[in-house]
DNA sequence: AAACTATATCAATTATAATTGATTAAAAAA
DNA sequence: TTTTTTAATCAATTATAATTGATATAGTTT
């Protein structure tokens, strides 16, 4: 019998909506900027030299997270500034426990 | 001043594995075929047919899945069943639980 | 206004990954 | 032994994403 995932309607959505998170996340230098942005706001200058990327291709993956909408952002003089969206990772972080759960240490004997 | 990931060794270290991982499972079919295995050991034959995907492209993710270690295969006659390594699936999990913490209903007053 | 700084955008290139079609290999059944 | 079934592999193609270099834009300073 076809399992769930691959039946069930909410369930095929649900997986395809982490698939497409996971896409986003799965990149070495947009996985940092997330840690960065973990500490408050920063500006792309500092979020360039931090990731010691060009700046060109730092804007375009901060792009990627904020069409995502992962991030936001916002002007102040020359600079703009990167903060994250709380509430949308944590969305997307439940699902990704659906999918993942944090097990808590193994029950009892569990070998292999 | 540098954040945590981008200048400790191991916080890095541990970013990278699991960006790593996130490339694997950040493919739909093969997010599906972890979710199918959840069941419990299926052959290939059955796997494609739920995918609904040809089956030679169904090998090829199966053995990236293989390659990185997160299912195994065995043969019995004609068939070969695949199954998942829970434990290197469960160390995943707990990397990526500390990028993506599972948090509990939001603490108090939280908007945006 | 001219020069400078920070960021974004665009076109072109390169790198990576997914997909397809054809073929091979191994085990099973006829 | 021939045929059939199941799965893996290989080469070729297509699609997608990352990276680079050059340029544009907006705000700042002189």
């Amino acid at each position: 019998m076809k399992p769930k995932c691959c039946k069930n309607k909410k369930s095929a959505d649900e997986l395809l909506k982490t698939a497409e998170f996971l896409k986003i996340i799965a990149e070495e230098n947009r996985l940092k900027i997330l840690c960065i942005l973990r500490d408050g706001e920063k500006c792309v200058c500092d979020i360039w030299q931090y990731l010691e990327l060009p700046q060109n291709l730092t804007s375009h993956h901060l792009k990627i997270l904020k069409d995502f909408d992962l991030i936001s952002s916002k002007k102040d003089g020359l600079k703009v500034f990167y903060s994250l969206n709380k509430n949308i990772i944590s969305k997307y972080s439940k699902l990704l426990n659906k999918f993942f759960p944090p097990k808590a240490d193994p029950p009892l004997a569990e070998n292999s």
